[in-house]
DNA sequence: ATTGCATGTGTACGCTCGTACACATGACCA
DNA sequence: TGGTCATGTGTACGAGCGTACACATGCAAT
């Protein structure tokens, strides 16, 4: 017992890859509190650092979102990307649409309100709507490479509606009716 | 001159329907500023009332924030009814579900934002996500009236991924772009 | 071994916020 | 016409925020 009256100083030090770690921590509280209740006290808290580390990694809270908002942007089209480019024909490509939405997109509740927290964030701050528009135009892409220009444009949007729908509904939808809404619109 | 030393004191009285301008004027900040910024203050700016006019009318924020989206939703589920509503056939339907997207749904931006910053604020507060889903509820009714269970809710969903697809991109799908995709996928 | 400097830490300042609350006033009813 | 009270108004308070900044510390280069 010797904390008790005067303030603790940690003794913490030589932590390398902390600002990784800090950005990390950002995703984790976006996704319990949302945008709105993401502060540097927080970030700090869950990271387990001192208030102060923030402001020397970081310019501004701006910048903590858009670092971390395009670190999962990248981690998501990723997976669309892996998903895609294994497929060597069009039937395989429908089944990767299908376990995407089905698997990997809705299979995190993490994620997914990521995604919804960055696009309504894009709307006030033009960095992130640099982010989102350059994650839209990478996965219609990847979308490209099976499909026309115009089915993947749709194709996207029903993806994007379907991810939506299933995270806000109560009842998501089954693995077979997602299945079932995009064989009925590609084949 | 009389106003410059003393606090003005304003002469203003019976306003009946103050209320009700009071919800407006939150909805008007809340597409302007988001829920986030959204504040008693901003509101009463808005409406050119007193701060102390807040906490008069409403007990929270929150009860403002819930009123508000609840005229909201209520707002685009009566144009959904009264499209649909008129449609005496299948094909009347079709078109039906073309212009709510293209027009209604995609004609304003003001309540293009208004849905997607409910949808974050629903993630959150439980009773914003019953206004989300009563109003899910009742625009899947009203395709039910001309589609099977099925097709609707997966319209439904479509119709979500156009809309917000649309809403974030800097080139918006044309009409002609969203008649082709409902055409696809229900004729 | 000394020291410079990137990294790490604690705290203070000014601001805005939600909310509470005391006081004002005029429409309506007896 | 006089009084009541729902409605309207101004202000104060405590909390949490972003940010700035002075001080600590140990690795690396000499």
């Amino acid at each position: 017992m010797s904390d008790l009256t005067t303030t603790p100083r940690r003794p913490r030090r030589h932590d390398p890859g902390r600002r990784d770690r800090l950005i990390d921590a950002a995703l984790t509280v976006i996704a319990e509190r949302g945008v709105a209740g993401t502060t540097h006290r927080e970030i700090a808290r869950v990271a387990d650092v001192p208030l102060g580390s923030m402001t020397y990694h970081f310019a501004s809270l701006d910048e903590v979102l858009a670092e971390a908002f395009t670190r999962h942007a990248e981690s998501v089209a990723r997976v669309f990307d892996e998903r895609l480019g294994a497929a060597q024909d069009r039937d395989a490509a429908v089944e990767a649409v299908i376990t995407l939405v089905s698997d990997d997109l809705l299979g995190s509740r993490h994620d997914l309100i990521l995604t919804v927290e960055l696009y309504v964030a894009a709307a006030r701050k033009p960095a992130l709507k640099a982010v989102t528009q350059a994650w839209m135009r990478r996965s219609r892409q990847a979308l490209e490479r099976h499909f026309d220009v115009t089915t993947a444009r749709e194709l996207d949007a029903l993806i994007e509606g379907l991810v939506l729908h299933s995270a806000l509904s109560t009842e998501p939808m089954t693995p077979e009716q997602i299945r079932h809404a995009v064989d009925r619109y590609l084949r």
